[in-house]
DNA sequence: GCATGTACGTA
DNA sequence: CGTACGTACATGCT
């Protein structure tokens, strides 16, 4: 390849789009009853094709654009084929008001749009592209009609859509030649053999694409094949000579237009400047909420990325000049970055640095300070007056904590106010953010006066890259918290999430005690039991096989046993308990119940064999609470987790015996709100009846059966409060009427009943239930009682699985996170009355909807007061907070 | 050594 | 074909 040393590092781009083509793929590939403007206006076409717009924009970044459209005028195909595109269905009435509407998308973005009478937006196409390769322009086409793959070469490559709106398929040379077996400059021949029945082009009946690229490859073209077609044996042969008049009229009419006479030519095809008022007042009126938020950060996500990073000037510091350096330099909010290790409730510091928006930066080892620079430290740190910003708090407070320091003060933590704004994302990176927002890169912009770093020890660069980083927190805290005033989210994060870090690393430095020879007890006792299990099992099979093996167990349970196939998984068929269980009642096997087993205690063993390492020098364990992970704003716990510690069998059971009271303390407590979620839906549906039946203060459960059903609620037996207590759960996770079926194992006739009755008595759950989707659909997100989003744009996918999935966390996402609000609020309050009472009790875990306590001696009765008082006064529901507590020398005995 | 799939513990 | 998590193990990839 020739290049010269002006040739520039990208060359300028042409897209080209094919804008009925694609809004038409958009038509049929979005159901319009979930894209339609509440004035009924269907919207499924415009959506799509814009989605795919913003889409392509973002990934290709073109420099030049323009859409071509079909006219409605014949053309010059139907002057040499009467026949051509008829028998069509006619355009339907939806699809055609939506083309103006395009229309007005495009001109809001200026994007230059062409049509041209007599022509099809092929030819167009066609001719722009032959245009854009003379000017040395790379093109690229946007199309659903395959006719255009004869454009494809080295200069030109499709896009074309596969699968609804969301996915392109890049079809180069390769590519086609891959999927058709032939190059794209012999596709015309190929399509002409085979026909095109929706340009009403029939080809050569019993011809495929393979065959036909077959003929072709033999003979080199379609001229070749023509002359010597006689040579063509069988059924086949005959065809295509019976037909080979057709074939070479659909060659002619397949024949794209390179010619057509246009108005503008590719080097005046630019993108103009948006009006970003017109776009809003566009998209309003449209309710594309959704992509407009899409297309503003795409556009922001095209604008060129600034790569400068920071400047820092680093202090030197005298020892004892600490204290007047950050009353000069950290009077704004000042951000701080710290290197060290911290987890399982505590840690060390390494090195910290601390930076404001302006002026000098310093980089401290804390190990190293004098006693006064120390104190400096210290007390600056603690003073909430002295504003502070910090990514990542919780691990950092540890540390500090660790050494007697307390860290207050802070106004933002980074990584939890991302949290906020998407907190769909699993992962908060400083340097990812930092790009995002900032548009910067994480490193120093310092010009090195190369004597810093002679003696080549690499600790100048280390503190200069913490420095960065300090600094880099403060401009990111700055500009998050504007974003989070626009998404509301503000009193969210300085009210809840900032002030429960504090409460989070208390829980964790805590720990909680555990009676470490009772776990060893256990695992021995579930040892056996596994053992034994395995023997038999191996016993009753035959030979030795890993039960902790899906798939030997599958090759026992179905090749060896014959047993009947299960429900399919990605690799084979699930051998979960729910569906061994299933096969025992039809067709028993021993094996079944010893594999079932199995799993059960091998599954108590690993845990409780997990926890016995975690016990530290004091026999406790500190669990680490992450508050950046679940979408719905609850808490989550690892390393080790002690959210999910067993409580449903009575061995389980044992393992809660395990977590015991500690001297000096006296006791454990443990609080929990009862039916939380049930109680917000209620809330947030105000179904009047369902209010009601939290009113009565008498089983809830029985007391909406009782309304179900018709009968006095001493009727309700057992069985028929298991029913509704099961759709009282499962409404509030998107329950279907065949999932509500398998649960109950009755038939979805039943289940469907049961629903229809259901929503009878409580209408409003299913109108809120029905709304709070509708509106996550037009907002692009669910909010929670304190106004914690959940963004959801899968609501508006294509595909039907996905979309679905969306609707059931839409319809969750209000309700687990409105409890996990609540739950946080209580948590709050409950540590800062502990302290305003003087009380020495401390909280020690909380468990999605339980506090954990350890009570102090002779507290039990004011902590429970006070406990059960701020838990309920958490937040006023109109289905009140109610409150159960128990107290116990264990977990398990503090259950109640 | 790391990612994926299956299974299963909790709310 | 019911949400939200974390962990363990087996398996198959690099």
């Amino acid at each position: 390849m020739a290049t010269t040393a002006t040739t520039p590092d990208k060359r300028d781009r042409l897209l080209l789009l094919d804008g009925h083509s694609l809004a038409y793929r958009a038509f049929f590939a979005l159901p319009v009853e979930n894209f339609s403007t509440t004035d009924g206006q269907p919207t499924n076409a415009v959506y799509g094709f814009t989605s795919m717009l913003i889409n392509v924009l973002r990934d290709e970044r073109p420099t030049h654009i323009a859409v071509a459209f079909d006219r409605s005028e014949p053309t010059f195909r139907h002057e040499q084929y009467v026949e051509y595109k008829a028998g069509r269905q006619k355009t339907p009435d939806e699809f055609r008001s939506q083309v103006s509407l395009i229309f007005e998308v495009l001109d809001a973005l200026r994007i230059p749009r062409m049509s041209v009478a007599g022509f099809e937006a092929d030819d167009i196409i066609a001719t722009l592209s032959v245009q854009a390769t003379g000017a040395g322009l790379e093109t690229l086409i946007v199309t659903g009609d395959r006719d255009a793959f004869q454009l494809v070469n080295d200069d030109v490559t499709i896009l074309y859509p596969i699968r609804g709106v969301s996915e392109l398929s890049r079809m180069d040379p390769a590519a086609v030649e891959a999927k058709y077996g032939v190059p794209p400059e012999r596709y015309r021949e190929l399509a002409a053999l085979v026909g095109e029945s929706s340009d009403n082009l029939p080809g050569v009946p019993g011809v495929g694409p393979k065959t036909a690229a077959k003929w072709l490859v033999k003979y080199g073209d379609l001229d070749t094949l023509v002359d010597r077609v006689e040579e063509i044996k069988g059924k086949a042969g005959d065809n295509l000579r019976e037909h080979l008049a057709g074939v070479l009229r659909n060659q002619q009419l397949n024949k794209l237009d390179t010619e057509v006479g246009l108005e503008l030519a590719p080097p005046q095809l630019t993108m103009g400047q948006w009006d970003r008022d017109e776009i809003h007042t566009l998209f309003d009126s449209l309710q594309f909420r959704v992509l407009r938020e899409r297309l503003y950060s795409s556009i922001s996500a095209a604008e060129p990325e600034a790569d400068e990073g920071f400047e820092v000037d680093l202090d030197a510091l005298e020892p004892g000049a600490l204290g007047t350096w950050l009353d000069a330099n950290a009077g704004d909010r000042t951000g701080i970055a710290v290197t060290g290790t911290w987890g399982r409730g505590t840690g060390e510091i390494t090195a910290l640095a601390l930076a404001s928006k302006k002026g000098p930066a310093v980089h401290l080892d804390p190990a190293e300070l004098i006693e006064d620079d120390e104190r400096a430290l210290a007390a600056y740190l603690a003073d909430t007056a002295r504003p502070k910003a910090i990514h990542e708090a919780k691990g950092p407070m540890l540390a500090l904590a660790a050494r007697g320091m307390r860290l207050e003060g802070v106004t933002s933590d980074t990584a939890l106010a991302a949290y906020l704004a998407l907190p769909g994302q699993r992962t908060f990176d400083l340097a990812d953010l930092v790009l995002r927002y900032l548009h910067r890169e994480l490193r120093s912009e310092t010009e090195d006066s190369g004597q810093l770093t002679l003696d080549g020890s690499g600790e100048e660069e280390a503190a200069e890259a913490l420095a960065v980083r300090a600094r880099a927190v403060t401009e990111l805290a700055d500009v998050l918290d504007k974003d989070l005033d626009k998404r509301g989210a503000t009193r969210l994060l300085h009210e809840v999430e900032l002030p429960l870090v504090g409460v989070l690393a208390g829980m964790e430095r805590a720990g909680i005690a555990v009676d470490t020879d009772r776990l060893a007890g256990l695992s021995a006792s579930l040892g056996g039991q596994v053992k034994e299990q395995e023997q038999q099992a191996h016993a009753v099979v035959g030979h030795d096989f890993n039960l902790g093996s899906p798939k030997q167990v599958q090759q026992v349970l179905f090749d060896e046993l014959n047993l009947p196939k299960t429900k399919r998984t990605k690799t084979g068929y699930t051998t979960d308990s729910e569906a061994l269980t299933n096969l025992q009642e039809k067709d028993p096997h021993p094996v079944l119940d010893h594999i079932l087993r199995w799993r059960e205690v091998a599954k108590l063993k690993s845990i409780v064999d997990s926890l016995i390492p975690m016990a530290d020098d004091a026999g406790r364990i500190h669990t680490t609470f992450n508050q950046m992970i679940a979408a719905t704003g609850r808490l989550s716990s690892t390393d080790p987790n002690l959210q999910n510690i067993p409580i449903r069998t009575a061995e389980g059971r044992q393992i809660r015996e395990a977590f015991v009271v500690a001297a000096p303390y006296e006791s454990l407590l443990t609080a929990d709100y009862s039916q939380i979620e049930l109680r917000i839906m209620a809330h947030l549906s105000e179904d009047d009846a369902l209010l009601e039946a939290f009113g009565t203060g008498a089983d809830f459960h029985t007391i909406t059966a009782s309304r179900v059903f018709g009968l006095p609620p001493e009727q309700i037996d057992s069985e028929l409060r298991a029913r509704i207590k099961a759709m009282n759960y499962g409404l509030a996770y998107g329950l279907s009427a065949y999932g509500l079926s398998q649960q109950l194992r009755i038939s979805p006739d039943e289940a469907r009943g049961l629903m229809e009755e259901y929503f009878e008595q409580f209408g409003g759950v299913r109108d809120y239930l029905r709304d709070i989707v509708a509106k996550a659909r037009q907002d692009g997100y669910t909010e929670t009682i304190l106004g914690r989003r959940r963004y959801l744009p899968d609501l508006n996918s294509d595909n039907r699985q996905r979309r679905e999935m969306a609707e059931r966390m839409a319809l969750n996402a209000p309700i687990q996170g409105s409890a996990a609000d609540i739950v946080k609020v209580a948590g709050l309050n409950v540590d800062r009355a502990l302290r305003a009472a003087g009380l020495t009790s401390r909280m020690l875990l909380q468990v999605h909807d339980e506090l954990v306590f350890e009570v102090a001696p002779g507290e039990l009765d004011d902590l429970k007061t006070l406990v059960s008082a701020e838990m309920a006064g958490a937040y006023d529901l109109r289905a009140p907070l109610s409150i159960s507590m128990g107290t116990g020398q264990t977990w398990q005995d503090a259950a109640h």
